[in-house]
DNA sequence: AAGGACTCCAACCGCTATTCC
DNA sequence: AGGAATAGCGGTTGGAGTCCT
C-alpha cells in the first residue's frame, strides 16, 4: 500500500528556482489566490513543480513581508526562550517573530543559536553546584561576579563565587516573584516601559509569550532576561562568551531551561 | 593560487494532522 | 466511520559561497 505520492516525481522539476518560475508563482497568486489547493496549483500557474514545493517557495521566499537578512538580538532572545520552553516547534517560534518563516528561524538555531545553546549546556554539565532557589533569580550587570546583595530587610541573598547562587524570598505577597537586585540601576529604572514590578529597588517589565513569563530588567544597554513559573526552581547563575546565562527549572514548571542575556 | 574544510540556507523528504467525501 | 487527499511541520540534504592552510 503506502501513500499516492502527490505528484508525478518523474516528471516534475527540482531545485533551485528561476526569477522566471517565482514571476510566474507571485503573480498567480496575486491575482487568484492559491485556490485551496497546492496540488492543482502548478498546473494552473503552468510550472512543472511540485505543489509542495510551490507551496514551500511561496511562503518561505515570495509572499509579503517576509523579512531577509539578520537576526535582531531580541528576535534572538525569543528563539532562544521559545526554544528552551517548547523545543523545536518552529512554526509557533516564527510566528512570534514578524515577517520570519519557521525555515528561516529553524535554520538559523541550526547553523548560529544552536552552539551557544550547546555551549551553554555544556558548560552546566561542568557546574557540580546547583542549589535552590526559591521565587528569585539574581543577575548583575557585573562581570565580576561579585553578585551578593541585600534586596529587602526580611530576606537574604547568597552568592556563591562560581556563579550558582542561592536565594530566599519570604513575601507570599505575589506569585510571580522574581527580582534583580544592584544598586547600581536606579537610574536606569525610571526608563521602564511597559507594566512593571517593584519590589525594594528592583523593577520590572513582564512579558507574556504564549503561555511563559518572562521578566526583563532593563539595565543600560544589557538586558536581563529571566523567568518566572511562579515556584520553586532550582537555578543556575553563570557567566560565558556568550552572553547568555542559563536558568534551569526542575520542579512546578515543564519547561526546563531559559536563557538570559547578561 | 589551489583545494580542502566549513558555513549557510534553499529546497526536498517523509511523517503526522486535518479535511473532505 | 473510515479511507483518501491535502496541508503543514520538522529533519535532512545538497550545493554555492567563504574561509583556512
Amino acid at each position: 500500500m503506502g501513500r499516492t505520492p502527490c505528484c508525478d516525481k518523474a516528471n516534475v522539476k527540482k531545485g533551485p528556482w528561476s526569477p522566471e518560475e517565482d514571476a510566474k508563482l507571485k503573480d498567480y497568486i496575486e491575482k487568484h489566490g492559491t485556490g485551496g489547493n497546492w496540488i492543482t496549483l502548478p498546473k494552473r500557474v503552468g510550472l512543472t513543480r511540485c505543489g509542495k514545493s510551490c507551496r514551500l517557495r511561496w511562503l518561505n521566499y515570495l509572499r509579503p513581508n517576509i523579512k531577509h537578512g539578520e537576526f535582531s538580538d531580541s528576535e534572538d532572545k525569543i528563539i532562544c526562550t521559545l526554544f528552551a520552553s517548547i523545543g523545536s516547534r518552529w512554526s509557533i517560534i516564527a510566528s512570534k517573530l514578524q515577517g520570519r518563516t519557521d525555515n528561516d528561524v529553524k535554520n538559523y538555531w541550526n547553523t548560529k543559536l544552536k552552539k551557544k545553546f550547546m555551549f551553554i549546556n555544556h558548560s552546566m554539565e561542568m557546574k557540580s553546584q546547583q542549589v535552590t532557589l526559591l521565587s528569585i533569580l539574581q543577575s548583575t550587570t557585573s562581570t565580576s561576579q561579585s553578585l551578593s546583595f541585600t534586596n529587602n530587610k526580611n530576606n537574604s541573598y547568597y552568592h556563591h563565587s562560581n556563579g550558582s547562587f542561592t536565594s530566599s524570598f519570604s513575601n507570599s505577597s505575589t506569585s510571580s516573584s522574581l527580582l534583580s537586585g544592584n544598586s547600581s540601576t536606579s537610574a536606569a529604572q525610571e526608563s521602564f516601559i511597559g507594566s512593571s514590578q517593584k519590589c525594594g529597588d528592583a523593577a520590572f517589565v513582564e512579558q507574556n509569550i504564549g503561555d511563559v513569563s518572562y521578566i526583563y530588567n532593563e539595565v543600560e544597554d544589557s538586558e536581563k532576561l529571566m523567568f518566572s513559573n511562579g515556584g520553586s526552581v532550582n537555578g543556575f547563575w553563570e557567566e560565558n562568551p556568550l552572553d547568555y546565562g542559563v536558568i534551569s527549572t526542575t520542579s512546578t514548571s515543564s519547561c526546563n531551561n531559559f536563557l538570559f542575556d547578561e
